[in-house]
DNA sequence: TCGCGCG
DNA sequence: TCGCGCG
């Protein structure tokens, strides 16, 4: 049935799996890396965890891979020296990074691809993606290619992206993923024509004490393909403009406690879709983000995530 | 160098293991038994699992096993039909439990011999070592062997133990080993000579917010082998007598917020010992129980047990 | 931070 | 609740 080669070289079998990881564009799990390759299990790993340690591949928890955008596993020593920071054993990457122009470091190159596609980060995962232990491996690379302009830190969802520019042709910049860290996220929509969408939840709360605050108009509150959603429990929510769609009226007088009946999830404003493989969110504006995994593999040390959220205007169609 | 045979057969190794076991009296790992039995560790797993699935051996995590108390694993099917209950599947114990004078139905008699040596277990883990799932399926057992004084449950530690009363030459019924299950453990010392001993311990904290309340005299708080004492933060502790020792005094000042300067571990009172290998408490009196393992393999589910505690009467020497 | 038994 | 790569 496979139409992979028998036996595969190290050299093949590393490719192979780049390619696959690349072809898919998604996170692949083990299982279907080992149907693509033709190799056992054990052999398959033992090549990835060596890939990873490279940081020639991505490990996204749960036996799930995926590509970190490294084109191969060539890279070239350093220059001699660098003009501000003289770090030892670091590295320029051999094809120049497809969005900047110019040159970066080599860790800084790799946080870069890492981070191309858009999808947002914690710093603990870019260091694990790139072979490293802690946050403080990486943040001061991350910190300084803000000062650069290009990143884009979020504080509340601690979440690195690249950073586009409004018309860049990118993602628009107040878009952001946040796959819920803490008990409590507070979300501040200050702008106009702020939405919250929810979706791929296993269960949902807004509310207790939370304080959602929505000062412009045109905001609208979705959620969907949530299994259970509890929405209201001592909330305190001000709106200043009351034109929202059904889901968002729902919120509304539980919210504001005038006892015309609890929030009714069957009610809400339900839309289908997203039962297929899961995938990365498409940078094309209108798609939703989704949090591809039950575990949120972006976010491997997340055991049971709560919801995902996306933030920001003109995400939701 | 090893003097075990060269290769054993099934039966073989698993008398081995159970005789090695038994012999430790305490918590084996995994390394020693592969040098006692003279096995691939890969071969000794499936053996241990094996047997842990028939109950011959309690798995305490973190590759440490201990002996189940059963004699072999030979059980005898049950009688047509037992007196008030007519479980299916319920077996007798071929050998008589060694204490109760009386037969047991066998999964009441597999948690006597559990629970004989003395230590404290939690429902779950009783489950656990008995191969069941959840503490459901255990606490019928329990609460009715409880009423039938064959054992004793500490609602504070939700620990089962067995129950031996004063005078039966076993552990002071009083004395409870609590092996810290959450944040926030209320300790009540209502009877003469309260003692607190805490030891083992990787972090203690005594305080931010706890109620500490001592009416009789006598009492006593004593720390030691503890890498990390906090006490004093938002604590209230009321004390009707100041007889304390030093470490007491010490604690006082901190807890009354008198100003005289903060809690120092160092002047608190640290003894030695428990350097050696982990051990069982023995069931005499004055010898301080041990939490005998940093992950508590008594209860494997806690991975950062904060602290074990000894509360009661004369237990500390 | 090796727990690993895995079929 | 299979994650397993393990040397």
């Amino acid at each position: 049935m496979a139409e992979g080669p028998a036996d595969l070289s190290l050299t093949d079998l590393r490719e192979r799996i780049l390619q696959v990881l690349r072809d898919a564009g998604s996170p692949v799990k083990t299982d279907e890396l080992q149907k693509k390759c033709n190799v056992p299990k054990k052999r398959l790993n033992q090549v990835l965890y060596q890939m990873k340690k490279k940081q020639l591949v991505v490990h996204l928890g749960l036996a799930t891979w995926g590509s970190s955008g490294h084109a191969s596993g060539e890279v070239v020593p350093t220059e001699p020296a660098g003009p501000s920071q003289a770090e030892k054993h670091q590295q320029v990457a051999a094809v120049a990074p497809e969005r900047p122009g110019f040159q970066l470091s080599e860790p800084r190159a790799a946080i870069y691809r890492l981070l191309e596609d858009g999808r947002p980060w914690n710093a603990l995962n870019i260091a694990k993606a790139l072979g490293k232990k802690t946050a403080k491996d990486v943040n001061p690379d991350l910190y300084a290619m803000r000062e650069e302009h290009l990143l884009d830190y979020d504080k509340n969802s601690k979440a690195w992206t690249v950073y586009r520019p409004e018309g860049s042709g990118g993602r628009s910049q107040s878009a952001a993923i946040i796959y819920q860290q803490n008990p409590i996220n507070m979300i501040c929509q200050t702008g106009p024509n702020g939405r919250i969408a929810i979706e791929n939840a296993k269960a949902v709360q807004i509310g207790y004490g939370n304080v959602m605050k929505r000062e412009a108009e045109d905001s609208d509150i979705a959620i969907r393909n949530s299994t259970a959603v509890q929405i209201g429990y001592r909330n305190v929510m001000a709106m200043t403009e009351e034109n929202g769609e059904s889901a968002d009226r729902h919120q509304e007088q539980t919210l504001r406690g005038q006892g015309r009946g609890a929030f009714d999830p069957l009610r809400s404003r339900v839309l289908s879709g997203h039962q297929g493989p899961p995938r990365w969110p498409s940078r094309e504006r209108g798609q939703l983000p989704s949090c591809p995994d039950q575990s949120c593999p972006a976010f491997p040390h997340i055991l049971t995530p709560f919801a995902s959220f996306s933030v920001g205007p003109d995400t939701f169609p």
